[in-house]
DNA sequence: CTTGACTAGTTTGATATCATACAATATTCG
DNA sequence: CGAATATTGTATGATATCAAACTAGTCAAG
């Protein structure tokens, strides 16, 4: 009973598995109880991302500004295929991003001269001060969240979610190359 | 984010406030667990939901299969409408899944006859089979799982998560709250 | 009844994302 | 050296998703 936005969320998953068979076992429940768990996560990852990129100026995407971001923090010349990795989207994905980037003026790329196969992706100062205004966009939507979820809560949260954000990234299907 | 899903991983999220005032504030390293809370879930809500749909047969994508679960489960005769927003997505994005269930056969829509504007959207026994066969697929998935977090920890995580989507859910449509 | 406002569903145009396939360059090894 | 293999970036075709515009049916006031 909710409204618009995103992607799946609806309790449904609660019960995805508690039909499924005639004769309850143990793991049945535990099955709907990790259903659930990833129904939430995903509705929160919806809900939030959309909240995001409301906010964000310059008509940012949350991958965009990832980027943006990315090469403020940890610097610039890295190759496309190490922010694919580092974001952990595939090469196509991360050339498509960079490619909107490029368009809005925020990166500009160059030929690799140690291998010819690669680019270094380097920031304009329309990008710099792009991800500057995200930063201030985005910065009071995160201290509103406060309201649901106190610091000591969302810590607690996150040694859990980051042990198991470890675990589904190291038993993945090996699709696309680490790093 | 994803994905499927979508979104952007990386550990990023985790300083992307913190280098923004020259003063560090009690604010700021605030702003920063929050941001990194959200790259995690961001990242588990793609991770899952991309493993998910690998896993899933005939084709079917997370949307699709979580309609043929949500008639299954709460019943057929539901109006697009009605399921958009179960699963709050816009009723554009309904349209399309619903099309593509058409297509494959797994179900079929009748006109209401009580309201000219509305249909009315029936699973197909194709479509119950589908649904069938997608939840024998990914139980196993849920069960490893455990080995990242047991039924405990799952539980505890729960709560809090359901709180922060309750809270995201109540605050998207005010104009300044998002998150 | 006619008008105005609301609802249902669709369409279009953008993005993100994935999987797959491909060309070009690198690397490894017999 | 030369052939098999691996990696880089790109292109293509699907899907999901949103926002916005649009058509059509319903409903409440006048």
């Amino acid at each position: 009973m909710a409204r618009r936005s995103c992607q799946h969320r609806d309790e449904d998953w609660t019960l995805i598995l508690s039909d499924t068979s005639g004769t309850p076992t143990d793991s049945t429940p535990t099955e709907a109880l990790y259903f659930q768990l990833f129904n939430e996560i995903g509705i929160i990852s919806q809900l939030s991302s959309s909240a995001f990129e409301k906010a964000l100026p310059h008509g940012l995407t949350a991958a965009q500004f990832g980027v943006l971001n990315h090469c403020v923090r940890l610097g610039d010349g890295q190759t496309p295929a190490r922010l694919a990795a580092a974001f952990q989207v595939t090469r196509g994905t991360m050339t498509s991003t960079l490619s909107r980037l490029e368009s809005k003026g925020f990166i500009r790329t160059e030929p690799d001269p140690k291998d010819g196969r690669s680019k270094r992706v380097y920031l304009t100062e329309a990008g710099k001060t792009a991800r500057e205004d995200g930063v201030a966009a985005a910065a009071p939507l995160f201290r509103d969240v406060t309201g649901a979820l106190d610091r000591a809560q969302a810590e607690a949260l996150l040694q859990p979610l980051q042990a198991l954000r470890k675990w589904l990234d190291e038993n993945r299907n090996t699709d696309f190359d680490g790093l």
